[in-house]
DNA sequence: TTGCCCATGTAATTTGTTACATGATTTA
DNA sequence: TAAATCATGTAACAAATTACATGGGCAA
């Protein structure tokens, strides 16, 4: 029965629909390319799967009915297979979409700050090395961005992912300076007292965009 | 002895080593206690792993002698079990630590993100409510964060951990200038040519839950 | 003719979560 | 004394990765 599908929201992983979200756009592709497509800009603000993943969410998705494929040329096992989303699938994607509770706060998983974190474990000079390290990274992250910016330009129906892009690039921006930032603060760190936190009258604190918390 | 044990870095999963880094602050720990200092710190930058999983990664830090465990009271089953660090964990952690290699560029899984990319399948005003969520729900994390140094701030031990959270309240801080600036880009969108719209004949253009007049 | 990119898939394993079971201690 | 919180752990499962197997097409 069909029913019991429709009754209740498909409990998919996200990822599943990272990939379904793929295939939303107009054209039909292969595994392989959304992995490549992935890499190239999904990845920035989300997350690439492995490729044996997309083939893995590419199956169950065909099986809820929300893709389909076809084979180029005869039924031959391993032939190149091309995935396209359905009616039911675009529907599907669109409710999850609008899901607002769905999407809980972003995920961060920032390698560098547990490395700063355990700052105490390192020499003063590693760290800052490896700051400088980080910010060449992002660097060379944020002309990929800009890279992938340009082939989203091209094409009026990537109006939404060249609008994620753009975040990404302000996103990457924003990660320069904060290193910069970071560097500032571990320089302060090692030059006065090893154990003198860097509180009180350093400017930058008492930033605006908080909310107006009273008290 | 120690030559052997530099010959091969212990591979271990990024959680073990944060799980390990929590143990490397001064003091000796519950399980559950790692968990809450987890969920109230590491979070920001990291991430929080289940308690469960704190748990058999403290089992692993045992086995591998980079921790030690002492059950206060006699040798009951479930009596209460404080974790410390010892000084080969201590100076695996470190080795970790140091390796730059170690530490890719970081992952951001941003659901927010991942919804705007996928604007072509949803209402405009609902995209802009959605954006107008996420910085509700960033201001009680910034508000949080700025709670956590507070707590940071008291121990001069802990002058790398409060570090690390002034990134976080920066970062935070860069993610409510982000998300307004990309409100501003979904509005410039809808404001121009809309050339994708959802489905024809919804003219329920009728804000809900945001809509205050911009300007 | 070697090697790289395209392309699909399976198997084994690890990582991580949720749900559950258990009981001590603190607080209202 | 009822509840919440503290505290530890197991079991079942889901998610995701790596390693491997296979083979076509193309370019140096």
């Amino acid at each position: 029965m069909t029913s019991s599908q429709k009754a209740k929201k498909q409990e998919l992983p996200p990822t599943a629909w990272a990939v379904l979200g793929l295939l939303s756009f107009p054209g039909e592709r292969t595994g392989y390319e959304l992995k490549k497509w992935a890499d190239s800009s999904l990845r920035f603000f989300y997350w690439s799967p492995a490729i044996s993943q997309i083939y893995a969410e590419l199956r169950r998705l065909e099986e809820l009915g929300y893709a389909s494929s076809a084979r180029s040329g005869p039924e031959e096992a391993r032939a190149k297979r091309r995935y396209a989303i359905t009616d039911a699938g675009r529907e599907a994607l669109a409710g999850w979409a609008a899901d607002t509770a769905e999407a809980g706060p972003p995920v961060l998983k920032h390698g560098l700050l547990l490395r700063v974190w355990l700052g105490h474990l390192a020499e003063p000079g590693r760290l800052r090395a490896m700051v400088g390290e980080h910010l060449e990274r992002t660097r060379e992250e944020l002309a990929a961005v800009r890279e992938a910016m340009e082939h989203a330009a091209e094409v009026p129906e990537w109006a939404f992912p060249a609008l994620a892009l753009r975040w990404s690039e302000r996103q990457h921006l924003a990660e320069l300076e904060l290193a910069q930032a970071l560097l500032a603060d571990l320089e302060g760190l090692t030059e006065g007292g090893e154990h003198t936190a860097p509180q009180a009258g350093t400017p930058g604190r008492q930033a605006e965009g908080d909310a107006p918390t009273p008290g």
